[in-house]
DNA sequence: CGAATATCGTCAGCATAGCTGACGATCTGA
DNA sequence: TCAGATCGTCAGCTATGCTGACGATATTCG
């Protein structure tokens, strides 16, 4: 970030815009740092955490519990793939869908990835004190779980 | 937004960064929905807001305090000259700068957009409850203004 | 069976946002 | 006066994610 000289007076912070665009920002940082060792990205984690749960999936699928669009996935799974994380696969019953599945690397990364993340968002949430940051995570949940909320 | 299922089963939502970034979306649409009768963004909004705050800025300071880079404050103050809300002046006493001042249209224009903002953020945290929301929005300044986050 | 229609993965190309680097105009200090 | 810094501007780059099109494959229905 550039110019950064947070003279700011009080002003910006009690914008919400402001504050989670600079929360998600933060974190951002911090999870960058912490999974640099394992040279994947907060993104591509996601990507395994969802493979690893319960039977294969296809791109398709994936991309639908991401929330991301499948060109997206794409170059995810790409990625994966060259590190030797993840392996795609023809579907024998519907030769259209390419399942993706972890690979034993894959999964090892996954589990020191994942161990990696969460000391990240404790440190990351030290500040508020254990029983405020457990109600801000319900916080955020029940927010984003809103139907209010849910852009028409 | 594209592919949208949402079949997530929770694993997801356990995530700070999910969390965080869609908490983002939905209340950046949101924002968008509420201040698009004023023809502008919630980040013009900010410009205007930092403008009103005591005396004339210059552009630089300005994005000092927005924490954009200068080169982005260019097209913002553009827009914002373009609608009439703000005038450029060539500061007497430093010729390089370029004074930002609203004009009393944009005065206008702040306090009626600020005034839907802020109904639009009591709309989003409404699912929280007052008390709570109240918590919520500390446990945000407390997060970003910890030094403990601050990007090395 | 066979033709029309839909789905999936892929890729090229587009849009957006924000940044870097360079430039001219201007200010500052020796 | 002159070297170096600062401000606003612009062109161009990068990253990200989307749209649209395509080939391969599935499905539906006559």
């Amino acid at each position: 970030m550039a110019g950064e000289t947070h003279a700011s007076p009080g002003l910006l912070e009690a914008r919400l815009g402001y504050l989670l665009k600079h929360a998600h920002l933060r974190l951002g940082e911090a999870s960058a740092k912490a999974l640099a060792p394992f040279g994947i990205e907060g993104h591509q984690l996601a990507v395994l955490v969802v493979l690893a749960d319960g039977h294969p999936l296809s791109q398709l699928e994936a991309a639908g519990r991401l929330g991301v669009d499948r060109t997206t996935m794409v170059a995810l799974v790409d990625t994966l793939e060259d590190r030797g994380l993840v392996e795609r696969r023809r579907s024998a019953t519907d030769r259209r869908r390419n399942i993706v599945e972890l690979t034993e690397a894959g999964r090892d990364c996954l589990r020191r990835a994942e161990d990696a993340r969460r000391d990240m968002e404790r440190r990351f949430l030290a500040p508020l004190g254990e029983h405020e940051a457990e109600q801000f995570v319900r916080a955020l949940q029940t927010l984003v779980a809103a139907p209010e909320n849910d852009g028409e």
